[in-house]
RNA sequence: GGUCCCAUCGUCUAGAGGCCUAGGACACCGCCCUCUCACGGCGGAGACACCGGUUCGAAACCGGUUGGGACUGCCA
């Protein structure tokens, strides 16, 4: 019982705090990863908090696209999703008592003349900075002010004694340290009595326990302002751990405005990707396991994870616009393709069934009847596969008939023009093979080859394209047994009008 | 402009003064395997930003330079 109450002191809160002005991307996921990776590794809890007090650009759409995204990444929070708008009274309130404890001030300044002062500091390369003139204002006059209902905003007080300094340790980039003069008076609630960011964030984060604060390291500037709000209000600052920010290869902030969709979650979702193979590389990108392991369960990124081990630079998503092949990072692609290659198949079929489903090419009896021939058919198509789309385009031949010819596979392997007399005869033999399995068919195809003089290769080649469409694939024997006698005789049956340019033009000219 | 942060192959990174003629992964190239394409195996090319200092010894520590980034909102 001790033990218990005493471990629930101790144990560790994350969050993750997103403001639903926009999508899920994937500086938001990570972040959301290594909160929830520490969550689960030290048997804390993982706390979703929205941070929508920007109402003007806060939308319903936002906030479900983070739900979602969260969700199907298979990050699961303990708590939440709270609403910050819902803790605003609780924020004025932490406000007015700043206001009271001569932590914070009204000011009474205009945007105007503030836009102006800073326009005119820009202009003259000077650093521009709020000069607290409200701070010195005496209570007669902010009465005075009050009483002609002149709108005000609150500012904390900065202490201004030139040797103060605010420091905190942080768990990446270790103490930080900022002088007292280095920060503006900066202001908590807005003019509309509404609460800023520094204020709410910290005032939430001690309301919701939060013991570790971990965000990206853009976040780092304005930690002291915050530790200076924790300790205004008695509170003890969380242990912050700032994150290396992810940049394009352009070092620039990622955008959709700038890079569109490759940048959301949703895209990955949408183009096949596997949860946890996008987390796994995620992860990857500022954080490094000791041992140099890449390829990580769940189970052990959670065992291996470290906020110690998190990197101080910012990374690169390597992306690069235009280019077909790698449409997204290489290294990303790679690792959904090797998740495709080697999870055990069981985890796999669901999300090919879903891909199936999405395109038609389901048949419920891949659940049934045939649910061995799927098993098998997914174990020998995915090993060239990068992402789950591939069971629907290039795997398209073993669920339907309805397959594509590429045109550059057809040039290359069916426009010999003995394939003409060669395949149907080739149908025929394969028609009559009791066994339609790999080694009789393999039979076939190397005795007809010596029979008929040609190299084995290329009625090989042919009867791929024949039966799939391309040039490429699994072994052809596997193939053809995977795809059953039926379909590979009609196929191949079926193929006379693909053949030749030159059996093309005959039959052009019959009919016309 | 000011404050702060960062700096190893194209990219992700290992590296806590001698284990580094700098290791791994992706991507790239070559060879092998082979009915094609992958996978796999083997090999190749490819980096400590620069300059000083400390030290017997520096990728590592210190200083400067350069480069990049963050912040600099009555956004979050």
């Amino acid at each position: 019982m001790n033990n218990d109450s005493q471990s629930r002191q101790d144990q560790v809160r994350v969050r993750f705090a997103p403001s639903p002005t926009g999508y899920l991307h994937l500086g938001g996921a990570r972040t959301a990863l290594y909160n929830w990776l520490w969550a689960r590794k030290t048997g804390g809890v993982f706390l979703l908090r929205i941070e929508d007090t920007d109402t003007e650009r806060s939308t319903q759409e936002s906030l479900q696209e983070i739900l979602d995204g969260l969700t199907w990444l298979g990050l699961d929070w303990d708590e939440g999703p709270s609403l910050q708008t819902e803790n605003v009274p609780r924020h004025v309130e932490a406000a007015e008592k700043l206001l009271k404890s001569g932590h914070a001030y009204r000011c009474f300044c205009t945007k105007e003349e503030l836009e102006s002062q800073r326009a005119a500091a820009v202009e003259n390369k000077v650093a521009f900075m709020y000069d607290g003139r409200c701070r010195n204002l005496s209570d007669g006059e902010v009465q005075e002010k009050l009483a002609l209902g002149m709108p005000y905003v609150v500012r904390f007080g900065v202490p201004r004694d030139p040797s103060f300094s605010v420091a905190f340790e942080d768990a990446v980039y270790g103490r930080v340290e900022k002088k007292g003069q280095d920060i503006e008076d900066f202001v908590i609630l807005r003019s509309d009595g509404r609460p800023l960011y520094i204020l709410s964030n910290a005032v939430d984060d001690a309301s919701d326990r939060i013991t570790h604060v971990i965000r990206g390291a853009d976040g780092i500037a304005n930690t002291p302002k915050q530790v200076l709000v924790y300790r205004a209000l008695g509170i003890t600052p969380p242990t912050f751990a700032h994150m290396p920010l992810t940049l394009d290869n352009k070092k620039a902030k990622l955008s959709k405005r700038k890079h569109g969709e490759v940048v959301t979650i949703a895209y990955y979702r949408s183009h096949g990707f596997i949860p946890w193979a996008l987390c796994n590389f995620l992860a990857l990108l500022g954080w490094s396991s000791a041992d140099g392991k890449e390829f990580f369960t769940r189970e052990e990124l959670v065992e291996a994870f470290d906020l110690q081990r998190i990197n101080r630079s910012n990374s690169i998503f390597n992306y690069v616009p235009g280019d077909a092949k790698n449409w997204t990072d290489p290294k990303a692609i790679h690792f959904n393709a090797t998740y495709i290659r080697t999870m055990p198949l069981e985890e796999l079929v669901p999300y090919v069934e879903e891909e199936l489903k999405a395109e038609g090419l389901w048949q419920d009896s891949y659940a049934a009847d045939e649910r061995d021939w799927f098993f098998k058919t997914l174990d020998l198509i995915r090993a060239r596969f990068h992402t789950l789309k591939d069971f629907s385009t290039r795997g398209r031949c073993y669920f339907s008939d309805a397959y594509e010819f590429e045109e550059k596979a057809v040039k290359k392997n069916l426009s010999d023009p003995i394939l003409g007399d060669l395949l149907p005869e080739l149908a025929d033999r394969l028609e009559a093979l009791p066994q339609f399995v790999h080694d009789p068919i393999e039979d076939v195809f190397r005795s007809y080859a010596d029979r008929k003089g040609v190299k084995a290769g290329l009625l090989i080649n042919a009867v791929r394209t024949a039966v799939s469409g391309t040039s490429v694939g699994p072994g052809l024997f596997e193939m053809l047994e995977t795809l059953g006698k039926g379909r590979v005789v009609s196929r191949l049956r079926g193929i006379g009008d693909r053949l030749t340019p030159a059996k093309l033009e005959n039959e052009e000219a019959v009919t016309g």
